[in-house]
DNA sequence: GTTAGCACTCGCCGGCTTTGAGTGCTAACA
DNA sequence: TGTTAGCACTCAAAGCCGGCGAGTGCTAAC
């Protein structure tokens, strides 16, 4: 069935309402506030109305009412008006993205946390997943006389500390012989036998000790095919204590523990839409139990085209979807440009 | 005044009763659950002797007794029993701290990860900070047609992606100049006129744009400079959710709050004491206001013979400071054994 | 179709009482 | 002289109303 222009008028002030209070809404409030032009008699039973459709729920019978998840779906799909962010607010975005660069990672990262700044939620954010990562170089230096630095750059750098005793041209010699077997292949290509036939070689031709190198070789391997373990990073977590909906410490605490565990919110991220464009699952769109009274935002960003990593918002299911929308369409853009600017070729 | 020895028992008593239930102990429940052979009206006379001497409070008159500061910081240094660790725990942390080890700074932060978990509370550790690290080895390698890779080794490994066309050759031939130059200085040792015999040398040899270089040398000047602004870790923030103090959401956010912001940490942390061993602030002992009813625990840890960081736990008052202290204790030598084999010379 | 009016519902709040844990003091006892 | 049983007293916490008021649904009039 499908609601009138009256009924959407309404049910999006109600929902307007609710958000920014977190208090079940009254026919009055609704009759006064907004400029409807109706009595709040009528407004009730306009509620009563939408009520019936599922698109608001009465916790009480002496309360007002407060939207049900099918009704924040509709104002997402069609009530919701479009939020504009300050322009002072997108500079200072750009120049504190522009920053010095680190790694992408680390952009994303921060990205992460200013996307939590701007709509004062927390942020939930996966690195750039590395699949075919092309080995550019690597790098071995002794910084002790115990121990030898790792270094393998992809299009990030990845390093590892090593207890080896190996002097300065030593490592030049191993590298080079790394990279000259390693260079230009991506981390998938190289198997068990590739380093095989590293070993052999090394062996031959320079004078350590082969159990050193098996070492070495040892942990090369493990670096170079390391289950690219896409990072995932939570920021600005402390912000769900600031909703009266986690008012109760226990269920905080049960959030909190949900964002402490990397694994949860890989599969959390992982089943928000590949689609182009920001997302929502709102409350019981969400699978974890725990996450049923959130909403989750998501969008997707890009490197060379494709789509390798998302930034969400977690917020409680009253969020300000208008404003986390928009920030994170604002975000994902500048950080698509950001990483568009260090990728080609 | 001195305790006698049975004050001293019945103080030990009420600390170790009042840490592990957070309610104020009574006369009745001392004469009942320990075996000090005294009926509770005795008890009663000598807890008012204690508070009257400052070791104990009242919270109102029909309530028991809780420690005070003065009480704790005795208990602390007088009364607390040795607590063992179990074997298979310190086991387990010793093969987890082993696994493989990206940087001294990831070591470290494990075993901040590690105290929280041995302890339940939060932990926060502050990075080996990397006064006189020396260059050992510059590297450029370009990831992209737009962007290069610069690579800093020290004692761990910098690096940052610079917006530069070079190809492949002109990043070894940049590094090369710059190996030569820099190699084996500290970065207190570099000056911009360094920078400038850089920048001259480079525009003589190599045909690259002036322009482009100044930028690479910006940031090459940028990076080993950087005012090696030690990392702090934060682990296990959420645990403080979990103590009746911090029943009170307001309270817990602002302690949040301040766990967010690195500066209060780093301050906190320098505050505490140099000497060996662990170290207690508690409560009214700390500096900053929200922090007069937890108490701090902390350790230094050191590298090459020198303390160069601290791991410090954050809990209630009444924390198990018995557990506490044999935890950093255990995890101080540790994390001091795992450093040495990765230094020397 | 809209609205004023009205009876009704029910959570919340403030004040009251009750309960009980814990105290200090006193007097008797070893 | 130190210890203990007994007792009156204190006071926070918990339970128990009762009134308030926000909000509803229904009805009747416009």
């Amino acid at each position: 069935m499908d609601l009138n222009d009256r009924k959407k008028q309404i049910l999006q002030a109600i929902i307007d309402e609710y958000i920014g209070s977190a208090e079940p809404v009254g026919s009055r409030a609704i009759s006064k506030k907004h400029e409807l032009g109706l009595s709040s008699a009528t407004i009730r039973n306009e509620m009563a109305d939408l009520e019936e459709m599922g698109y608001l729920i009465q916790p009480h019978t002496s309360a007002g009412r407060i939207p049900s998840d099918a009704g924040y779906r509709f104002y997402v799909n069609s009530l919701m008006k479009r939020y504009r962010i300050g322009l002072e607010a997108v500079e200072r975005l750009q120049s504190e993205l522009a920053g010095r660069l680190q790694s992408l990672d680390r952009a994303v990262k921060r990205a992460g946390f200013l996307a939590s700044v701007l709509t004062d939620y927390t942020t939930v954010v996966s690195a750039p997943a590395g699949e075919r990562a092309e080995i550019k170089k690597i790098d071995m230096v002794p910084v002790s006389s115990e121990a030898v630095t790792l270094i393998i750059v992809t299009r990030n750098v990845r390093s590892r500390l090593i207890n080896a005793k190996l002097s300065f041209d030593e490592c030049e010699n191993i590298a080079a012989v790394l990279n000259a077997r390693l260079r230009g292949r991506s981390a998938e290509e190289i198997t068990y036998d590739t380093i095989r036939g590293i070993e052999s070689e090394l062996c031959e031709k320079l004078s350590v000790q082969p159990k050193l190198l098996i070492n070495v070789l040892h942990f090369v391997y493990d670096a170079v095919t390391e289950a690219e373990d896409t990072e995932i990073y939570v920021e600005n977590a402390k912000s769900i204590l600031q909703y009266p909906e986690y008012r109760d410490i226990d269920k905080a605490r049960e959030i909190f523990s949900f964002l402490d565990d990397k694994s949860n919110l890989k599969q959390l991220i992982a089943e928000t839409g590949e689609n182009e464009g920001v997302n929502a699952r709102i409350g019981g769109e969400n699978d974890p139990e725990i996450m049923k009274d959130c909403s989750l935002v998501t969008v997707n960003y890009s490197l060379d085209g494709k789509a390798v990593g998302k930034i969400g918002v977690i917020g409680p299911k009253r969020m300000d979807y208008a404003k986390v929308f928009a920030s994170l369409d604002l975000i994902s853009h500048e950080i698509d440009k950001l990483l568009g600017s260090f990728s080609g070729g």
